[in-house]
DNA sequence: TAAGGAACTTAAACTAGTTTAACTATCTTT
DNA sequence: AAAGATAGTTAAACTAGTTTAAGTTCCTTA
């Protein structure tokens, strides 16, 4: 059946993107293919809500997702883009079962694995490699964030849509420039004021 | 002698914080004994400068360190503070083994612990739980940077200094306004601006 | 104990980025 | 095919934050 051989395609996804870094072997395949189950989303449908506690940590098999917070002013603020081979979850949720202050939705359709929180801990408990690669996976998104805020303290807005460009020119075309413009910090005006200044250069 | 207690009380020390999150067996304190080794930094001196590979990952007994980047203008850019019972590393060269773009300078005289990368690995390769506490202990770094980026792209100087004096209060009293200011990504004479509206209200 | 250097403040002139508003084009849904 | 929402641009008036410079205090080190 379709379905299932499209299931198999997304596993087979995920655990490529694990053997990246310390390769599962057999066992360990199995009890991936048993925890993590597949969902698909919507357009504009949420992963995640505010107020809600956030109980899976997603794999993007395909799509994409923005996650934001909103202000006081009802303004969104982006936070990360997640697309096919990311990570994406609220951890300060997902991890003290606190209220997350966080939105995560589609803005294309998508398919992601999710696995619940008490499975994780059971790979945790029982495999040493998921607390190595997800170790490793952490690690990655902490220096991407580590670079993020030396941009944000450091560069112009112009000079940070540039390093966007450079470094994510693959979600230049899917995203509309006014979540561009949220994920940069600044209005989606003045990102057109910039824009302009670029491309008259 | 004076000298090994307190080698033996910076050790304590280390693995009381290791065991706040899967405490550690007698084995696995023997081991942490024999491959963290201290070393004394003196105000002004760095643990890492710019173009070196990061060869060790620091736990702060005590003292106080600024992370931070020097950009094209010279000036400098603090990404983090590190104070007793902080891990600091720049992980992007730590992992990688590339040059790094960061320092790392004591702002008070400081005792540190440090591990060299092979040490980490083969506590990594031998001890599930140093995985499983590295891990715990970067999510939990990810958070507060998560939490970081969200102010930065979202609230005004002013909302950010009362932001960080609400969760660093410890840290207002031992830093200069200029470090500050250089963390918030601001100048010292807007932050002295901020601080003259704030007290004035 | 003198002197040089950090640290802090103030102020005036400037620039980067926001706000509000209006217009156009494109997509989405019915 | 129409209608309404979403996206992008422009511009004028505004505000947040920078720059340069000068003056003061405090701290450090010779």
């Amino acid at each position: 059946m379709e379905q299932q051989q499209h299931i198999a395609q997304a596993l087979e996804m995920l655990i490529n993107n694990f053997n990246q870094y310390f390769p599962l072997n057999t066992k360990e395949c199995e009890e991936v293919k048993r925890v993590f189950t597949p969902r698909i989303v919507k357009r504009k449908a949420y992963l995640l809500q505010e107020g809600e506690v956030c109980q899976h940590y997603y794999f993007v098999v395909s799509g994409c997702f923005k996650m934001f917070a909103i202000d006081a002013d009802f303004k969104e603020h982006n936070l990360q883009f997640a697309i096919e081979n990311d990570w994406v979850a609220d951890f300060q949720s997902f991890y003290d079962k606190t209220p997350s202050k966080l939105y995560i939705e589609a803005v294309e359709p998508a398919i992601v694995l999710q696995i619940a929180h008490a499975d994780l801990l059971y790979l945790y408990i029982n495999y040493h490699k998921f607390d190595r690669n997800f170790r490793i996976i952490i690690e990655r998104k902490f220096i991407d964030y580590q670079n993020r805020i030396l941009q944000n303290i450091s560069s112009t807005a112009e000079e940070r849509y540039i390093a966007f460009q450079k470094q994510y020119p693959h979600l230049l075309n899917r995203l509309p420039n006014t979540q561009i413009a949220s994920y940069l910090g600044i209005t989606s005006e003045f990102l057109s004021k910039v824009r302009k200044k670029i491309s008259s250069k």
